[in-house]
DNA sequence: TGACATAGTCACCGGCTGGTGACAAAAGAG
DNA sequence: CTCTTTTGTCACCAGCCGGTGACTATGTCA
């Protein structure tokens, strides 16, 4: 009785450790995609992979160690070329509001381009536990890598860019990651291209008319 | 044995309906504040009340219905006049473009000055739930409140008034929500006024910088 | 062949969850 | 005084959860 799993395992003549361990990192992801990060625990990976629960123990050393694993095998996080746009050379070359405005509107297409990782986002943003931790090394380390690459420092002291930034910031994370679980917000609907559009260009032109007000300065 | 909260009950000489729905609701506040919304469950909240579960089915009908009694009785949401800063009318006689820096600016305070509605909130905006679903009633009504408000239909249509007020609540809501769970966010200090001072300062001067660009028009 | 490490299964633990049915004690009504 | 309703307690249910120890099956190497 109850030799569904053990059977499926042998048929493929198991043993396969390497085999075992990406099925449980696969099994994470199906798991977050189909009833999101609240339903991962040790017992649902293992239910969903096929596998006994033990495993994650013996090849992960626990659920955090799984989740890092599956935070660094799929592409978790976008890169910093990916938030220059492709060519970080060209996106240098532009003038800084140029580049903080379409490195926010790349900011915000890369996470919308990962679902999974919105899902983890919106749980680490709720309460950073145990669990997450191991993945706010990836976000940290991104998040340098835009500053430095936006390269505010060099900027009119006249505007408090660090603000700007922050409230910028904010309505990225707060937008992407209620996309996923709402449809409609402040009268947007966050399921059509043509008002991400309308946002993206919000965004954009908030940027500029706070950094350039009537054509000013501005490096 | 385990007769502690039985006893603390009879030592009150219970009996008093309208009390123990009272303590449950308390319950549920003091557990709000302490574990966060992830504990407030129908065992948890009868323990923190010394009180039998099956008084929340009885009373409440279920979890539901007691966090929408909770809801009902702390001053959940802020109030239409609250976010009009005290003063409707002198509210009303603002320009457009101060109406809603304004608005902003007490809508952010409001919901910094309640912990617990943001302890809600931020589980509302992950999941909307079951348990928190008569909870949306509040927000919507007062959402509704506040558009009209600001009365935002009489504006200048060279501007796209919604993708701005989507931006800026989007902002307000996360910075909110993400203060009482993190200090630093984006190198602002979300325990520091000052800090707070600065967040203000530039969402009021996104909203004047997009609407009223260069001293141009703007009701 | 036999010894040994690895891969994987299974049964069990304590503790929690939401939920229910049976019952005691108090208050009130006639 | 009795009978009924209300208030509250308690015991129990099935089903999860994370976690562990004991076991078997398979392969490897001498």
């Amino acid at each position: 009785m109850v030799r569904r799993n053990a059977q499926a395992n042998r048929d493929n003549r198991g043993r396969d450790r390497e085999e075992s361990r990406k099925r449980l990192i696969e099994a994470v992801g199906t798991l977050l995609a189909k009833k999101g990060f609240q339903a991962v625990g040790v017992n649902a990976v293992a239910r969903e992979a096929g596998l006994d629960k033990v495993l994650i123990y013996r090849y992960f050393d626990g659920l955090p160690g799984l989740l890092s694993a599956f935070a660094a095998e799929c592409d978790f996080w976008p890169s910093t070329t990916e938030l220059a746009g492709g060519d970080v050379e060209a996106f240098r070359a532009l003038p800084v509001v140029e580049r903080i405005a379409v490195g926010v509107q790349n900011y915000m297409r890369a996470l919308r381009r990962r679902p999974l990782t919105l899902e983890i986002l919106a749980w680490m943003f709720l309460e950073p536990s145990e669990a997450t931790r191991e993945l706010d090394a990836f976000r940290e380390r991104a998040g340098k890598g835009l500053l430095e690459l936006a390269d505010v420092a060099a900027m009119d002291a006249s505007v408090d860019v660090a603000a700007l930034m922050a409230v910028i910031g904010a309505a990225a994370n707060h937008l992407c990651t209620r996309a996923g679980k709402i449809r409609r917000f402040a009268g947007m609907d966050l399921s059509s291209d043509e008002d991400w559009r309308r946002l993206e260009t919000m965004m954009a032109d908030i940027v500029k008319a706070v950094l350039a007000p009537a054509g000013g300065p501005a490096t």
